[in-house]
DNA sequence: TCTGGGGTCCTAGGACCC
DNA sequence: TCTGGGGTCCTAGGACCC
């Protein structure tokens, strides 16, 4: 059988390329984005690389750096990373049908049967991506998932390869595996790293030779996966179709600590109706709900707490209402007077599609609301998420987060559209 | 002062049943 | 005094990903 041919394509520092697509000033600067609440780093220019700046390093500890070196600093602004991501990935839908989207800045494709040299259309994906988005990309090619991920990181660690490396023209790859960290593999974290090199492990040709036993051992069964992957037989096949959610979770840290019983149940409320609007645009139901509270896991001076719970619904729902009520009394049940708050969330999981959901003999109105439900999205479609909420939101503000440096939503909204002199 | 959010999967251990 | 064995299901916690 022939082999299969999967590459991973990868948008370099994608937030900070999408920022530097509105605002060409930022190029060959160091250019940092962050999480949500204005907390940690979460995507690096290369320049920002340079001075030093880790992935996920809180902001207050990199102040220093930040100022001295004059970093362009940006609060993360999902509605224009989210549409140039769609615009990325139709790009790359021109190429191939065999494609999945797996994150918001990568996707993988299929190349099985492509003519010709596959390192060259490579080049030319990138090339057209480039050109009709601004996004650059590196690309990573090989006969497995796994090492196209490696192939990928290869390509954007040698600027030798221009962005895009194939591993399908090696003879031999064990030299160029001896060169990468067991922890740059993909499904390998901080711990297994870890794990293996107390075992002398400490580069991918070195894995590969491993015996099945002891990989199992010590990775269980989803790291002979990955080993079996790594030694060029394919496991992990192209996810064209996305796989229904197992659960939907909307969560916040507040801008400042909480306290009272009200505010939370505010925040709360405020989570079931995005997880409520979410599972509803997915046209799924609900039957479990489930709310945690915690306090700060770095505040030394007051004492932890966490708590969560969950309520199981005799009849599964996407109703705001519903959800809200149910989120509700779960809050009441595990707060706890005497903390200081820092992050709330509501999960929501146990889901049906619409119309395959158990019904329950004795309840014979749990119906009557789609069409409320109905309205009310398409009014928030319209208008603005939050132009129709639920009472229990009132009084917003209390702790909202920050979001200091959000750059506009150019391609999204008619009024922030760059203007041309 | 200031530390994200949203997912998935695996395993171990307890509850429960016959 | 001596107190089985095997199966399933659920949950919590830990690991991973971006």
């Amino acid at each position: 059988m022939k082999n299969k041919v999967f590459a991973l394509i990868d948008c370099n520092a994608f937030y900070v390329s999408c920022e530097r697509v509105f605002n060409p000033k930022l190029n060959n600067q160091p250019v940092v984005a962050l999480s949500n609440n204005d907390g940690c780093i979460i995507a690096r220019s290369k320049e920002a690389k340079a001075l030093g700046i880790k992935m996920g390093v809180p902001l207050f500890k990199v102040r220093d750096i930040i100022k001295k070196e004059k970093v362009h600093v940006f609060s993360s602004n999902y509605t224009l990373y989210g549409d140039m991501s769609r615009r990325v990935m139709n790009i790359i839908a021109e190429f191939t049908n065999d494609i999945e989207i797996y994150s918001i800045d990568e996707a993988f494709i299929g190349l099985d049967g492509v003519p010709g040299d596959i390192e060259k259309y490579g080049h030319k994906i990138r090339k057209t991506v480039l050109q009709h988005t601004g996004i650059p990309v590196s690309i990573g090619i090989a006969n497995t998932k796994t090492l196209a991920k490696v192939a990928n990181h290869i390509a954007k660690d040698d600027i030798s390869f221009l962005g895009v490396c194939s591993l399908l023209k090696f003879k031999n790859i064990d030299k160029l595996l001896s060169s990468v960290a067991v922890g740059e593999v993909w499904g390998i974290g901080r711990q297994l790293s870890k794990k293996l090199n107390m075992h002398g492990i400490y580069n991918v040709q070195q894995l590969k030779n491993i015996e099945d036993y002891r990989i199992r051992k010590m990775m269980s069964i989803n790291g002979l996966k990955t080993v079996t992957e790594l030694r060029g037989v394919s496991c992990l096949p192209l996810e064209e179709v996305r796989a229904t959610r197992k659960s939907c979770c909307t969560s916040r840290s507040f801008g400042r600590s909480l306290q009272e019983l009200e505010d939370i149940q505010q925040a709360v409320a405020i989570f079931s109706r995005r997880a409520a609007e979410r599972i509803r645009s997915e046209k799924l139901l609900a039957s479990n709900v489930s709310v945690f509270l915690r306090t700060s896991p770095f505040d030394k001076k007051n004492k932890y707490y966490f708590n969560s719970s969950s309520i199981h619904l005799s009849v599964s729902t996407n109703d705001t209402i519903e959800i809200v009520k149910a989120a509700s009394r779960i809050t009441s049940q595990i707060f706890k007077l005497g903390y200081l708050y820092q992050k709330a969330g509501v999960l929501l999981s146990g889901f049906y599609n619409e119309g395959e959901e158990p019904v329950d003999l004795f309840s014979t109105n749990y119906k009557i609301r789609d069409n409320l439900m109905e309205t009310i999205d398409s009014i928030n479609n319209r208008f603005g998420g939050d132009t129709i909420k639920v009472a229990s939101e009132q009084h917003l503000g209390t702790w909202t987060q920050k979001k200091e440096k959000c750059s506009p939503s150019y391609t999204t909204n008619i009024d922030t559209l760059l203007v041309v002199d």
